[in-house]
This record gives C-alpha cells, structure tokens and sequence, in this order.
DNA sequence: TTGAAAGCGGTACCAT
DNA sequence: ATGGTACCGCTTTCAA
C-alpha cells in the first residue's frame, strides 16, 4: 500500500504537506490540496494509522473493561460504545475481568500497555482507593456502575436507590403487602442501594420494613431460587418478590412453578436490569430498566470531550434514571390463595 | 514511561541487544538477559506495542465482524475469541456489520485500514465472490458460519444439515407425523441446510415432505408469530413445529400461548441456535446447539497457526458438530387433542 | 503556504 | 553474543 511519500511524490509536494492535508488543521492552499488529494485516491493511500499513533503519541485506542463479554448484560453496552467511537476513528479494545479482583487489574494493565488514551471500566471487585490511585496516574478513564466520590465527574451510574423504590412502590400501588426482597451482595454499592430504595417505598407507604423478608442472594439465578425457597418458608409468605436484578428472578420464576404456584396471580415477581430475556421469562418479567448502554455511550462521549478534545454536542450527564418496564409478572395479589 | 534507549542506557548495552531479549528468539548470554530485565523492571518498562507495530509490520490487531454486537448469538463467541488471541498477545478489534452489505463491507474496509492483519467475518449480505476476491487481494481472514467451496480451509460452519436432521428426527421418534417447519429465508445458506435436513429426516422415516408445512420466515421471532399462525390455520394442523433458529421458536412459542394452546402437550417446538434465553421459555426450548463459540475459537486458532506462523496444538477442524439439547418444548404428541 | 529534518520507539540486518 | 544503524510511516517544529 502506498505511503505518504508515493502521495508526495506523485502530488509534487513535500510529505509535510500531505499530512496537513490528511489532518485537515494546517492550512494548505486549495490548489495544493486538491492535487494532493487526487494523488491519494490514484493511489488508492490510506494513512497508516500505526505510524500516526507513534509519531502523534495518540493511540487513538479506548479499552473497555467488563465483567463478562457474554451474557446479555454487556453487550447493549459495548455495542453502543463501539459505535459511538468507530464514528469518531477510534479503535475500541475490550477485556473481561471476570469480577475478579487480580485479573481486572491485570486487564487494566493490559490495556494500559495496549497505550488505550483512555478506559471505559466496569468494574466489579477494584476498590474505589485503586481506582482513585490510577486517576492520579496519567490514566484517563471513566467508570460505569460505580460512584466514586473523589472522581465524581467520570462516574456514570444509573440511579439504583430510585429503581429499588420503583420497584417496590409499584408493588405496593397493585395492593402488595407483604412484598419479600432478595438483594445482591451486600458488599455491591449497588446491592446496597437498591435494597434502601425498598425500604424507603416501604416506608412512604406506612410497611414496616421486617429484616426476615429480605434475603441476601448473589446476584445468580440459583440464589433466586433459595431466595424463593427462603421466603416461602415463612409463617406469613409474600404475595410479591422484588429482586435485585433479573437472574434472581428468573431464578423465583423457576423455583416458584415448581412449587406449583401460579404467576402472577398467586405471587407477582419483579427484577432489576431489563435484561433481554426478561421478555421471554413466564410470565414475562416486570423489571426496572438500567440503561446500561446509555451509559456507554454516555462514557464514550466523555472521553471524546475530554481526553481527545472534540466537540461533542451532549451534555454530559452522570446519573441515570432508572424507569419501570412492565410486563406480566406483576399484578394484584389475590389474598384468599394467598401464598 | 521509559522506552527501550532508558532500558538499554540502564543496563549498559545497546538498545539492539534489549529488543533481543524482549523477543526472546535470538541468543542472548544468561548475564546479560538478567541485567537487561533487572533495568526493565526497575523502570517498569513495558514495550510500545505501536513501535513494535510499526517497526515489524505487523500490527498484532485481529479484527472481528459480526451482524450485531448487541443480542446473545455472538456475544459468547467475542468471549471466547477474546480469551484465545489475547492470551496470544493479539488485540481484538471488533465492528458491526448490521446485516446490510454496504456496511459489511464498510465494515470491512474500516478493519483493513486499521491494519489487522487477519480478520474473522461473520457475514451475512456479502457475496462469496466478494470474500473469493478478498482472498486474492493480501487479506487474510477466516469466515464463521458460511461455507465457500474456493476457500473452504478457512471456514469454520456448523453442520446446518445435520442439525435440521436432528431437530425433525427427534420430533419423529417421539411420534410425531405433522412436523411443520419455519425456515429462514431461503437465500441464506444455513437456512437452506437446515430445511434440506428436515427433509431428509422426513424422508428417512418414510414420511412425505408436504411443502404446505413449510413457512417461510426471516429469522426473526414475529415470523415465528406469523409461521404459527400459518400452520395452525392448515387443515390438519402439526403436532410439532421445528423452527430455523430461537428466536422463531419463540415467536410460536408466545403465538401459541396466546392461541390457548398447551405446550408441549399439544404443540411440540424445538429450535435452533441454543441461545442464552432458550432455558428461560416456558416451556423451555429444546434446540440444537450451534457451536459458535468454538468456531470462533477454532477461527481464532487457524489465524494464530496461520497467519501468526504459531504452533498452537490444534487440529483445525472446519466442520462442528450440531448437537440436540433437550428441555420441555418436545414431547410426544396428542392426537385426540391435536391442535 | 510550503519544505526540511528531527524525532516517535521499536525491529532486523550487517558487522564485529 | 553483542553493537551499530538503517529503516517503519507519520507528526511536528522551525525556517524559508
């Protein structure tokens, strides 16, 4: 493939003048650069963008870093991440850190080292201190899901205290009284958070909050599973289960058939991410939409602001409205085949 | 951060003798080896992947296209695909090709012009000619999921025909006779495969392949909807519907619920892909697995052994087995309440 | 507005 | 086994 001296060359200028061109932020006479660029599509030149990044110490890469790269979770995400920066010719390099505290550092090395001007990272096991730490290395990054005061600005999070109350609360609007929890680790922000938007739907609507209706699950659908088992066991069971997110309540879904129980009409079930199958879930899962993927591209348009100075014309906004998505898991309790 | 004149200034030898130990090829005494990587560690010197790029022609870059980023089919294989080069030193790029052949081959241009020097296309509106072409310029590349005979050594297919064998055949040992079928569209090839399977299973078992319990869709779950739609409006309504993929599984899935009709008691589905939300149907979906994921780490092995001349201890295998995965969908039929 | 030339941080060939 | 050095293809001063 030709270079930019062939293009010189053949345009009768020197190679500075073709890279003006190709840059388009110098000036160049039009008659030079219109000779210039018919020389490029003669010969058929596209500038080597390895060479750009070595001479410019621009990489022109972004690495992402999720926890899984299958599953449904992610991929909303770096779809839309990757094409918001493909439009701006940027290269997206992404890792999985497999929510593991060692190999998302190592990830994050890696993508250090692949010279990424900047990260998009989710992160699930990091400390917010290693994260703070590397804010003051000449790292440039956002990050998703994670609120981390010190580094406010690059944060992007959905609003998860609110979607937890959403979730609640519309249990609570169909009649729900007795409404089981079944939170994800507690030791996730998230978890947390969402768990205290239940409390406090409980609490505007007058219910005691009982600690025994709140199980702690991790996040998988076999948790949802013992979570229901948990909650079914009690003297009084519950005519609604709020979930953490849409694997545990996939999970309920399946424990709670098993156990022969009818859905919606028996038990209504509600999760939290809006996963894609939670349309196809029976019934079909009411769920809080975590819009994960604006995120992304929220995240992607920060770094195009901020690290590779272009105008993008988006405020940059950092937290995220969590909305309710119905479906058919959730409905009236009916108290006289009451659970 | 330090570069390799730091390194070589550091440890008292010329920078030609710490790219020698970078590399690890060519001889380097013991001592020296180890006073190199002492003043490597000291600095904390990491390579410059661009440098090493530029210098060596090659870019390390793998590029991947598949129809959608978003969605669960190629998710797990951009998982494992990952895994495999990046353990290998190599970067992923990865675009979307959205089903559309103008940005197919955009697409493909984009990652050419990124320097990969190999790609992995999961196409699925470009031409064979196109990609026989694309052989002939310097493009290296493995294709997934098609099958060209000029270059058939790096196409990595599932066995479409067998597995539309499988599906249809399982059907009939359950004792099923009214086998209806949603294709694909007919101008894929996978589509055509799958539904010649079909026949063949038919055919084996002595049944007459009726063109009327055939409905042909697009792959998407509302054609599933319409396919259903079809074939329960027929005077003598199936017993059983094999679909091309999932998601149609799932459009006669919901179709049928919605018909009143109970699964698998009246209406047998089974599908094909094995995707993520296939266990979270209800019924859940019997299907054939299509192993994508290993292709696409098989595809990532040919390129490694290849293009990167690497002895991975891989045999290369193009064909992969399609395999039935048995849930709830499929039962035996029941004739005196035949749909 | 244009050109000359010095890097960017490596690789790889040719000597020694 | 080691060192010297000419690139790789581009960006970016500095002069003209």
């Amino acid at each position: 493939m030709a270079n930019i001296y062939q293009v010189a060359e053949r345009a009768g200028v020197s190679l500075a003048t073709v890279s003006r061109v190709i840059n388009g932020k110098a000036k160049v006479a039009e008659r030079t650069k219109l000779r210039v660029e018919q020389a490029m599509s003669e010969l058929g030149y596209r500038p080597n963008s390895i060479a750009q990044s070595l001479a410019s110490a621009t990489s022109n890469r972004v690495g992402i870093l999720v926890s899984v790269l299958d599953g449904p979770f992610f991929s909303n995400m770096l779809a839309s991440i990757e094409t918001t920066l493909r439009d701006a010719g940027k290269h997206v390099i992404i890792t999985a850190g497999h929510s593991d505290e060692v190999k998302e550092k190592e990830a994050i090395e890696f993508l250090i080292s692949c010279r990424c001007d900047a990260l998009i990272l989710c992160i699930d096991s990091i400390s917010d201190d290693y994260l703070v730490d590397l804010s003051k290395r000449n790292v440039q990054f956002a990050v998703i899901n994670h609120q981390i005061p010190q580094i406010a600005d690059r944060c992007f999070i959905v609003d998860n205290e609110q979607g937890g109350y959403l979730a609640t609360k519309s249990a609570i609007e169909k009649g729900h009284k007795q409404i089981g929890y079944i939170s994800g680790p507690t030791y996730k922000e998230d978890a947390r958070l969402r768990l205290r938007g239940h409390q406090r739907a409980l609490q505007e609507a007058g219910i005691k909050f009982d600690p025994d209706y709140v199980y702690c699950g991790d996040y998988h659908d076999s948790s949802g599973e013992a979570g229901f088992a948990y909650l079914h066991s009690l003297e009084k069971a519950c005519t609604a289960i709020v979930c953490g997110n849409d694997d545990m309540a996939t999970g309920v879904i399946f424990a709670a058939r098993r156990a022969g129980i009818d859905m919606p009409q028996q038990l209504s079930v509600i999760g939290f991410d809006d996963l894609i199958f939670a349309r196809y879930t029976y019934p079909s899962l009411t769920s809080i939409e975590n819009p994960i993927s604006d995120m992304g591209t929220m995240a992607a348009y920060w770094i195009l602001q901020t690290v590779y100075k272009q105008r993008v014309g988006k405020v940059i906004e950092n937290m995220f409205e969590a909305k309710m998505v119905v479906r058919d898991s959730l409905s009236e309790p009916i108290y006289h085949q009451s659970v």
